[in-house]
DNA sequence: TAATTATTATGATTTATATCACAATTATAC
DNA sequence: GTATAATTGTGATATAAATCATAATAATTA
């Protein structure tokens, strides 16, 4: 996107100062609090954006190949709100923010997408906040499956291919992993998904929608 | 903003075709799932900016004299997200759709400065989210008592400056009123509020602060 | 001013989901 | 390849907060 959208001028500049890093599965990109040092675009991999309260966590984002990582560190102050943790080995192309910061200025195509991503990113932020005040924790579970199976897409065999631990899950959709075990174990009898260990397979996608609907 | 950050040639043209919208108290200025047409910018009234989900309401914003509303439509689509409802008598300054498109194309200064405020109020969302999902009822109503008078201010008397029902108090932090009308009970029976009908006063701001620490 | 409607107050009851506890796997490191 | 740690599976128990029910105010509207 970035690259898509900048004046062509800038390309040299760009393939000039940015850098490729790659961080192991399970490795910190950038640290909730820390001072913002620039943005990430993810090449491979998937990082799990998430915050922290106390000894608990909520995952607000997966970003996976092609998606920008780092840039809610923007806004009145530039420290980031989140963290960005690799769940997988990432290779990724980082941009410092002040080159950033100046390339936002020339490339006013850029700067009109980023804005509407932010846009588009707040709505969705709000949608899963309402979800998680109102709709029940099976309720918000047969939602998070279908938006990762239509975020991640499906293996050959048919499951989601984004492998989670059942805490990631559960911090994905605001309840314990004990509770995640249960409801998977129910929509299991009922014949809703597959799970062999960490591989899920969404088989009744309509039950699912149907969840989504009930308080 | 919108004024002072619009380069001076424009100022004429926004003259030309603003409108002056008056609501009154209980009115909808926009309506969650229609189709956007422009922007607000509140003269004065408080608006609050919600969600349904069925019958049940999460309150996500409230907006003032000198606030934007009606941003959230942007993004992939232009169907707003959110509905605006007018709790005071309210008058705004309305800025058609198309003309605001128009006027980003231009204005660098202000299009900077709408990415930012949309990161900002990510970053916001994204923080009350994990409140939502992690705090106790206490702590997000103790969280949303500092909130609001740090937004509204207090009047002289001290009580803050803006009177909500208990139900939408509820909905602004996720509960419901019977549980809102509880917990005020407790916070002035501890003597940190002073509450007399939709007058709240914060008696004890440390107090509420230790509150939204603990689980 | 009366009548109707909305909001607030309050107790009793229910329920969803967290918490606790511990066994059984599975993965990771040494 | 064994040891250590992390994750998963499962039941029992606790509890915060929702729901239900109904009375008492307060606020609109006729």
């Amino acid at each position: 996107m970035y690259c898509q959208l900048c004046i062509p001028e800038w390309l040299p500049a760009i393939s000039d100062i940015r850098q490729m890093v790659t961080i192991k599965k399970g490795e910190i990109l950038f640290k909730e609090g820390e001072e913002m040092t620039g943005m990430y675009f993810v090449h491979s991999g998937v990082v799990k954006v998430h915050k922290q309260w106390g000894q608990k966590e909520l995952i607000v984002r997966f970003a996976k190949k092609g998606d920008i990582v780092g840039h809610r560190g923007l806004g009145a102050d530039t420290i980031y709100p989140v963290s960005g943790t690799a769940l997988e080995n990432i290779s990724a192309c980082f941009i410092p923010l002040d080159f950033f910061i100046s390339s936002l200025k020339i490339n006013y195509e850029f700067m009109h997408w980023l804005m509407l991503f932010f846009a588009e990113e707040l709505k969705q932020s709000e949608r899963k906040m309402r979800n998680l005040a109102h709709m029940s924790v099976k309720g918000r579970i047969a939602k998070a499956l279908l938006l990762l199976q239509s975020k991640f897409d499906t293996k050959p065999d048919g499951h989601i291919d984004l492998l989670l631990s059942r805490q990631d899950f559960a911090s994905y959709t605001g309840t314990t992993y004990e509770t995640v075990f249960r409801i998977m174990a129910d929509l299991t009898e009922q014949n809703i998904i597959a799970v062999d260990g960490k591989k899920i397979t969404i088989l009744n996608e309509n039950a699912l929608e149907l969840l989504t609907n009930d308080a």
